[in-house]
DNA sequence: CGTAAGATTGATTTCGGTCAACTTCAGTGG
DNA sequence: CCACTGAAGTTGACCGAAATCAATCTTACG
């Protein structure tokens, strides 16, 4: 990654209080000082990755799980003639369930998009961690719940969205998740994907994507240069996409309706 | 659905004790007596519902688990101007977690393809079910990642296959995902969705679909009437779509592996 | 400063969509 | 029993979005 400031390197807290992923659970269910700072302890083995390495966690606890902490990385998918699918972006402050492991062949692989840093939390920790927080468990819980609803609207971008409302989809949807981290400003966002990152994950050619983006640019939607993107007129662009930040953004119900 | 045996009425025990989800569970750990016995206890509280209702489980306990015992469903998501996506297609022994209605607004729909019964876990039983039986437990993981790993491929299909390989590749997998529930013998299955279902599902056009599917059939890879598909060169049909089944299939390691 | 990856543009093709008509079939009621 | 109805399936003619092919051009960086 070569545009935003270290990330998980704020000096708020003597190990990273204020992870990508503590702001993210704690806009998802009110964490307290004692959770943050179980969070921050559990989050502090990290790993480094750098860029286009493949990730690999064979051989790893299965059961651990594994933190983006700063740097983006993608889940991909090749076939055997080479056309090759973009499954998902993890983006700091992502879980990556490595659960997956547990399977014998790894069907897709994980690859550093940017230099990466994982935090990797082994498996009797997080358990540990779930079973003495309630509000940890029903965040991460919920964490999983959005990860799952992302994987869904691509789902739905891809079979029914044309190109141009697909990639201005998925460009306010990357801007909202990190937004939701504290990477992003109201406007803009670091963007380290290449227009050939984006055709992998949009089901596009490149060709095709850079002549999408022309026209974003041409109809004064965003401005994507040096690794950052800006939304200029941001209602029109997620109108433009039928864009509904409700998928990332709404809170848990735990506790306002339901207390069994 | 019209076409096949009532699916959990079977006569093998009191209480439907080889119910679809009991067979892939079993498929993936072995389940001992107990589980099998407990686990159909679990199953016997039944809920129908007719084709074409949506099945809305609003007001229900959001921790509740559900499972289809027989019949056909689909969760979709309509855009704002009418275009429906299919995002996941629901078949015997399938497990519909619920806990999406923890989130406040449904983002997708349920909605029954046939006539369909679901049995309704409560959140409470299946807790203990899992807490009591760590291969029950395991099973159910196993079940949630294979759930992840269908919806990763009809990412890569949309994506990156070409109608013709898309369309194939569904038949491949619902033939496979039935025939492990014992729905399907080695060439045929039933095949309840209608064009314009398999369409929502390949984010393609019923008129397309309509063509491929003649296409598919006039170089003798499948027979598709009277809501039956039939396999007729099942080996070129999935080498045509690119179609592995080790995501479906792809055995649990735990135990032979790693043994904490 | 040279090089390679990425970005851009034009010309052309193709896959799949659109529109429109027509057929088949299952279910319903006279 | 058959005529009616509406949904699903089928086909043709045509169109358009995105892919493909092939050059450049730009940029980052060693």
């Amino acid at each position: 990654m070569n545009d935003h400031s270290p990330g998980s390197g704020r000096s708020d807290g003597p190990i990273g209080l204020d992870s990508p992923l503590a702001r993210k659970l704690h806009r998802m269910a009110a964490l307290s000082d004692d959770d943050r700072q179980r969070l921050a302890v559990a989050l502090s083995r990290a790993r480094l990755v750098e860029a286009h390495a493949d990730i690999l966690a064979e051989g790893d606890d299965p059961r651990a799980v594994n933190v983006v902490l700063d740097g983006w990385a993608c889940r991909y998918r090749q076939l055997a003639d080479g056309r090759r699918q973009i499954v998902t972006l993890l983006l700091p402050g992502d879980v990556c369930d490595p659960q997956v492991f547990r399977k014998r062949h790894v069907h897709h692989a994980l690859c550093a998009l940017t230099p990466i840093t994982l935090a990797q939390i082994p498996g009797g920790a997080f358990q540990e961690l779930t079973a003495r927080s309630a509000t940890l468990e029903a965040a991460f819980l919920h964490e999983r719940l959005t990860t799952t609803a992302i994987q869904h609207e691509w789902t739905v971008s891809l079979g029914r969205r044309s190109a141009i409302e697909r990639t201005a989809h998925l460009l306010c949807e990357l801007h909202a998740r990190l937004e939701a981290v504290g990477l992003a400003d109201a406007v803009s966002c670091p963007m380290p994907l290449t227009q050939i990152d984006l055709a992998d994950a949009l089901g596009q050619t490149p060709v095709h994507i850079n002549r999408v983006l022309r026209d974003l640019r041409s109809q004064a939607l965003l401005i994507l240069r040096h690794r950052r993107l800006t939304l200029v007129d941001g209602a029109r662009l997620r109108a433009l996409a039928l864009f509904d930040p409700a998928y990332l953004f709404d809170d848990d119900i735990t506790g306002s309706a339901q207390e069994t």
